[in-house]
DNA sequence: TTGAAAGCGCTACCAA
DNA sequence: TTGGTAGCGCTTTCAA
């Protein structure tokens, strides 16, 4: 059978809440009683039980990663990808884990008793795209921390992060600029979402710092994958005055 | 506060262990007093404690998928995506929920402290990658439950799944050479790793079966990511009498 | 500085 | 068919 608290208390010769407070490392306790406890946990190898901390403490340790499995697109990227990393990175040494949570159906009241009211995670990070303000209203209710990658526009009572997406496109777009480029293009963002906005308002902030002018019909909104990066460059292509190089 | 299980059973005029049994469905319970129970749950919007259940039945109800973040190639790939969406929608209906186990550093005691011996987790599934016979040993040294996707050359104490790569091979093969093909090359596949020699017994098993020759220069090994596969087939290329179709 | 005892919110065993 | 009660393995007052 597993060692638990109460062995290492009675071979250490203590009560189990001094046992608690070495484990804590609390400052009550003596340095020698500290380093006696500590030797009979090794000795015994003892680990204490996350799921007894759990429930005395009232919390799971537990980040919730809300995603829809079904949608591979935003799952298989590089961006993703990095999200598990850097959260894993912050949390895992504050005795954090990560728990993947499928949003596939997109039922509230499922997500809400699976994850949040049985309190299986303690709180969730997630994609604006899964995002609604109705959602967001849920966790509000119930006081149940959230973050979200990206803002949503039109709701505010909540904590989100994401990059500087109007600096950005502004950036890249000066970019171009100095390396010569006049017929500058923008594709992609979904159009309505700050992404699109932030990103094109940045755009355009370039191209009007350097007298340049706006040309409706080479700013493009699309969904961000292959396909339609394909196509959205394939219709520029093929506009009269195509975009390209000034010395082209 | 958060209503519990005392709440529901004060209410409902019954035990808490009938409300218990009445959250398990047993069967000794009286549909009258089910369906009492369970309304007086709906009106009071009672969700239990998952963590609650975890310490009473010690169970995490957690398989954790470990993974080595640090990996990229490793990760971002339609395989892993598979493995967790897959691992999710048999797991999930099932009442477990799926931890993402960081085993970047690759120090097997403290993967056994973190996530095995503190019970966070009910059990793992890992890739062969990740497992050496020492950490099989470790998991059934404190019986902890796996299963790798893969094979583990030279330890057989444990489970796995894999797709059968040697017959995989042998149908691909024997497609080649059904539409014409005579001089066909194998590339990819770590050497002296069970996949490799699957696969390329499966390859020569087609050649034999219609009594082509096995070239071995035409069999090349080597770490599936872009830049090994182009590489081993730019040497392919080279060779002087080329892999090609017969009527080339 | 240490200990006793009362939880945390469930499950499970044994009676009734 | 239901209820009482003793845990599960920790944390956290409050005393000593």
């Amino acid at each position: 059978m597993k060692v638990t608290i109460n062995d290492i208390a009675k071979a250490a010769g203590v009560a189990k809440s001094t046992v608690s407070k070495v484990l804590n490392d609390a400052p009550s306790i003596s340095l020698a009683t500290k380093r006696r406890v500590r030797q009979v946990m090794s000795d015994m190898n003892y680990t204490p039980s996350s799921i007894a901390t759990q429930l005395a403490r009232k919390s799971s340790f537990n980040i919730g990663l809300l995603v829809d499995m079904s949608r591979r697109d935003d799952f298989l990227n590089q961006f993703f990808y990095n999200i598990i990393g850097g959260v894993e990175s912050v949390i895992g040494p504050q005795g954090y884990e990560l728990t993947l949570c499928n949003m596939n159906n997109h039922d509230h009241e499922l997500l809400m008793n699976r994850f949040v009211l049985n309190k299986r995670v303690d709180g969730f990070i997630l994609d604006t795209s899964l995002l609604t303000p109705q959602l967001a209203e849920s966790f509000n209710q119930v006081q149940f921390p959230f973050l979200a990658i990206g803002e949503l526009p039109g709701y505010s009572e909540m904590s989100w992060v994401d990059i500087d997406n109007h600096k950005g496109a502004e950036l890249l777009t000066e970019h171009l600029i100095f390396q010569g480029y006049r017929r500058i293009a923008f594709l992609g963002g979904e159009s309505g979402e700050p992404i699109w906005s932030n990103r094109i308002s940045g755009y355009k902030k370039a191209l009007l710092n350097h007298s340049m002018s706006v040309v409706d019909s080479y700013m493009q909104p699309g969904y961000s994958n292959v396909e339609t990066g394909c196509k959205l460059m394939q219709d520029l292509l093929e506009l009269p005055p195509r975009p390209m190089p000034l010395y082209a």
